[in-house]
DNA sequence: GGTCCCATGTAACAAGTTACATGATTCC
DNA sequence: GGAATCATGTAACTTGTTACATGGGACC
C-alpha cells in the first residue's frame, strides 16, 4: 500500500517515467519517504496490472528509449479513497533508526555515540541548508506543482521539514552535552 | 535486522517471554519501533536458530506454559557488533505515514484534513500525558534498567519523545491554523 | 456467563532490501 | 579514455502485515 499510493500520488501531479520516480525518492520526497530503485519499478509494474497507471513508450536518439507512466482515472480514484481513508493508529505508527540504537546503548564507547550524534546533528544541518537555499528543494517541489491549492500542503510539508530537522538538532546537542557531562 | 537486534537489546535487559517482548513493543518501546505480534514469536525462532538467544519452558499450574528466552553470549557479541555498527545514511531513513498523505493531499476535504489534524494532535497529547505521569512509560522503562549506565541513555531516548511529540502538536497546529485561513 | 489477561503460534501474502546486469550518450 | 547522467529491469532473499487458530484461569 504505502509504496503504490506515493507513486500514485507523485504521478498524479505529472507523468514520469520509472527513473524520474526513483529521483523523487530519492531527493524532494526523501524526507519523509524513501525506496529503492528496484522497488519502483517492481511497483510499477503492479499498478499497471491493477490498471491504475498506463505506460507509453517514448523512443529517443540522443538519449535511451523510455517508458512514461501516467495514472489512470481508477488511480485517481483509488488514490482519493487511500487520502480520505487516514486511520490515526496507523498513523502514529513510526520507525526511529537512530533512537533504536540510542536507546539499546550502555556499554558502547561514550566518544563513539558523540561522534555519532555528531554526525548526525551534520546530516540535519545538511537538509535544512538544501532547504533553505532552495537549492535542492524548491525547483524539485515546484515540478510537481500546478494547482493553487496543492501550494497550501506543499507548504505544511515544507514546514514539516524544518520544524522537525532542527528539533533533531537541539535534542542531539543536549545528548551531547549530557554525555559529556558523563566523562 | 532492525527487530532481530531490537530483541536482543531487550533480552540483554532482561530475559522474557514472547508475550513479555509483544507487550514492550506495543508500549515502552512502541514510539519509536513497533512490531506485530507474529513477527515476534518468527524471529525469535530465527534468533534461536543463530544461537543469539535460548529459551526455557516453564510450567505453570495458574497461568499457561511459557517459554523464557535469555540472550546468549553469542548474542551479546552480535547485539554489541549492532550497536557499533552505525551508518549515518541508514540513520536518516525514516517514513512518515502521516506527511506522505498531507503531502498529496490537495483534492481532500479540508474539515476532513483539519479533523485528521486534530485527531493527531489528541493522540500526542495522550502520549505526552502517559509519559508525563508516568502511568505507562516509567515503570514499564524501570523493568529494563538495572544499570547505572543506561539511565543516561535511557534518560536521551525519553527527552526525545517529549521533544518530538511536543514538537508534532506545535506543527499540527500551525497547519490547522493555516488550513482555516483557506476557508 | 462474559471479559480480560496470559500465552504461543502458523499460513499466506505484501513490502522492502541487496546484489546483479546492461548499455547508450554526453561532457570533460 | 573516463565519469556522470539517462534508462530499465531481474532474482533471491529478508522483513513485515493480516488473518486465522486455540485455550486455560482469574475476576466480576
Amino acid at each position: 500500500m504505502p509504496l503504490k499510493h506515493a507513486i500514485l500520488g507523485v504521478l498524479n501531479y505529472k507523468e514520469m517515467t520509472g527513473y524520474d520516480l526513483d529521483r523523487a525518492f530519492k531527493s524532494p520526497i526523501a524526507f519523509f519517504w524513501h525506496a529503492q530503485t528496484s522497488q519502483i519499478y517492481k511497483e510499477l509494474n503492479a499498478l499497471t496490472k491493477k490498471n491504475w497507471v498506463t505506460s507509453e513508450m517514448i523512443y529517443q536518439s540522443d538519449k535511451p528509449n523510455k517508458k512514461v507512466f501516467s495514472i489512470t482515472e481508477e488511480g485517481q480514484i483509488e488514490l482519493q479513497r487511500w487520502l480520505g481513508d487516514a486511520n490515526i493508529e496507523d498513523l502514529m505508527k513510526y520507525k526511529n533508526p537512530l533512537l533504536i540504537k540510542v536507546f539499546f546503548t550502555s556499554n558502547v564507547d561514550v566518544d563513539k555515540t558523540i561522534r555519532l550524534l555528531t554526525q548526525y546533528i551534520n546530516e540535519c544541518n545538511k537538509t535544512l541548508e538544501e532547504m533553505n537555499e532552495g537549492i535542492n528543494m524548491m525547483p524539485k517541489m515546484e515540478e510537481y506543482i500546478q494547482r493553487n491549492n496543492e501550494a497550501v500542503y506543499w507548504g505544511m510539508t515544507m514546514t514539516y521539514g524544518f520544524m522537525y530537522y532542527q528539533n533533531e538538532i537541539k535534542w542531539a546537542t543536549w545528548c551531547i552535552d549530557k554525555l559529556k557531562e558523563k566523562i
